[in-house]
DNA sequence: TTTCAACACGAAAACGTTATAGTCGGTTTT
DNA sequence: AAAACCGACTATAACGTTTTCGTGTTGAAA
């Protein structure tokens, strides 16, 4: 098995030095043109290809991105992905993907390996440990060692960095403001808890949409999840006897299990009750009924992220304002609420 | 701004040589306990971490393993990938994932970048394109350059290395078998084309399942798919007219498709015809009726990928004997099926 | 006093590149 | 014919580590 070449080889086999090697396949003045051809076909015929990391060593700069996210079997985040991707590559860049499982000492561990040279720079989403603890030291310390962060998602105001973030609370807000304007009254929340950053933003869009609206808000209506895993249960139970008329997810699941829930009951959707969730995934589209959802659009989100990232890492000076852009979400309009 | 420092700053820092602070810290006998301890405290001070790059052109091994996968927007993959990042996290792996879209060419550049020293093996599952194309010289090429390779899902027969694959055929023969127990006698299949080697597989499996039971493989009663984009009018076109009283989908999507086709065609499900897909998603479970499917396990698939490939990575010897783990799939049955 | 370990450290090579700064024989310039 | 130049290379340093092989200073044994 012939092991993967170098230039080293090649010079000596052809008898010249490393630098004519070099120089020749970078097709420099230097060298006459009989060495750069004999060489260049030297080098095809056993398919160099200068090593990564050598380069990487070299030039103090991987061309590499590191994505941390919370968990990967998640639409919303692939979609993320595929966007930071996208730029990325046209950009030249890699990109490598680190998984926190929501884990504080895994996400810690994760930063350390991408900071430790890995990565020029990375893009990241925080655990939900993370937020519940408030720990932030590990990102603080690797944005003050220089390395280029993006944040999106679920952000963290005390780390001074670029984000990106969807306007939460505003997509919260026309949501149910679409429902208002169906003549919904009693309009149930169902939310998480209120650590996870756009949990809570999404409720206090949720509230200002009926206080605009001279409705009151019931605490009685809202219902923060903590352990996703039994939201099935404990919406059936939070639902059951309400007197609603509509209902606010603030994820997918949430949604559709809340439909579920409400056809248990007895209840029609969206004929008796209408339903819209956040966040816009594979289920939302094949539901029965379909699903209206807040869409967040991970793609472009992933972009803008991967955009201003690869801006910080290429620019000469060392800018030290940060932006936070707001992507717009969008209502998309379908069969879980009457028309 | 401080930058990441390095040994030789410590080392000049601290008057001392470069070979001195490194010994120090990994607590070589050769130093003194009171250089060691100055050394170590000003190398906590600074959060001194050796930067991984330089420690992979050393050492020559990466600690990495790459992914190559057609599509990250994807359950099944994405389980795959938690998978393999479970057991290469266990193992004091990292884990970089490169997506191909589907495109030949795309998974060629992947390929390059990452066998140019950015890691030390990978996991792949071919792009579409590519086994349409039947091209593989540049799968084949790595492996010949040392590149240990793990195959899973879409594997092809003629590239040798190591491969992780359900039993698609089987799997298949299993969820039709059940439906004919179920004395199911007119089932439809809805499928891919056959250039996709898992569809082909399932295909295959349905159609032995047929003829093991004396019933007839007609042909009019199978759909291949090959714009999944619009499968929705294709499979409504399909099943327009068709007396059958089952049908067996080769993924959730089109599974998910043919029921709803055939509520809109005025039939029951499960009442009238029972369905059953391929590979269990968030769709399947969410799904009314929920989806009976043949289960693929994903994250099995991943981790012993990853098992196979860390394996090779560190044995010593060059062991030329290659295997293909072919794991069972499971039947899960659900609401989508008469009982 | 000489010899020899033991100790504590330093120098240098190596991993694979690239860029800068030589080198050397030959040709042009004046 | 000496000075300058040019073409075609080579040597070297550098990126940040680790590791092997020195090496100079002790203190003790002979």
């Amino acid at each position: 098995m012939k092991r993967k070449i170098t230039l080293k080889q090649i010079a000596k086999e052809l008898d010249v030095s490393v630098s004519t090697v070099s120089k020749a396949l970078k097709d420099s003045a230097e060298i006459s043109v009989d060495t750069k051809e004999k060489i260049k076909a030297f080098a095809k015929l056993y398919n160099y290809k200068p090593n990564n990391i050598a380069l990487s060593l070299k030039n103090r700069k991987t061309k590499t991105i590191g994505i941390i996210i919370p968990e990967i079997v998640h639409h919303f985040f692939t979609t993320v992905i595929r966007g930071i991707e996208h730029v990325a590559n046209e950009k030249g860049y890699n990109v490598i993907i680190c998984l926190s499982n929501n884990s504080f000492d895994k996400e810690v561990l994760n930063l350390e390996f991408l900071a430790n040279g890995s990565t020029d720079g990375f893009i990241m989403s925080v655990a939900k440990e993370t937020q519940q603890k408030e720990d932030y030291h590990h990102i603080k310390e690797v944005i003050s060692q220089g390395m280029p962060v993006v944040m999106f998602d679920r952000v963290i105001d005390e780390v001074i960095c670029d984000k990106v973030v969807i306007s939460d609370k505003h997509g919260a807000f026309e949501a149910v403001q679409y429902l208002i304007d169906l003549q919904c009254k009693k309009i149930a929340l169902i939310s998480t808890v209120d650590y996870v950053s756009v949990g809570k933003l999404r409720t206090a869009g949720y509230k200002e949409a009926l206080t605009t609206n001279d409705l009151e808000v019931n605490e009685d209506l809202i219902l923060k999840i903590e352990d996703v895993d039994h939201s099935q249960e404990k919406i059936e139970e939070f639902l059951k006897g309400k007197d609603i008329d509509a209902v606010f997810a603030v994820n997918e699941q949430f949604a559709v299990n809340a439909i579920k829930a409400l056809t248990k009951l007895g209840k029609k959707v969206p004929n008796d009750v209408s339903v819209i969730g956040f966040t816009d995934g594979v289920v939302s589209k094949s539901f029965i009924p379909s699903l209206s959802t807040v869409n967040q659009h991970g793609e472009d989100m992933g972009a803008k992220a991967a955009h201003l990232l690869i801006e910080r890492l290429e620019s000469e000076t060392e800018e030290q304002i940060f932006q936070t852009t707001v992507l717009d979400t969008s209502l998309i309009i379908r069969d879980s609420v009457k028309k």
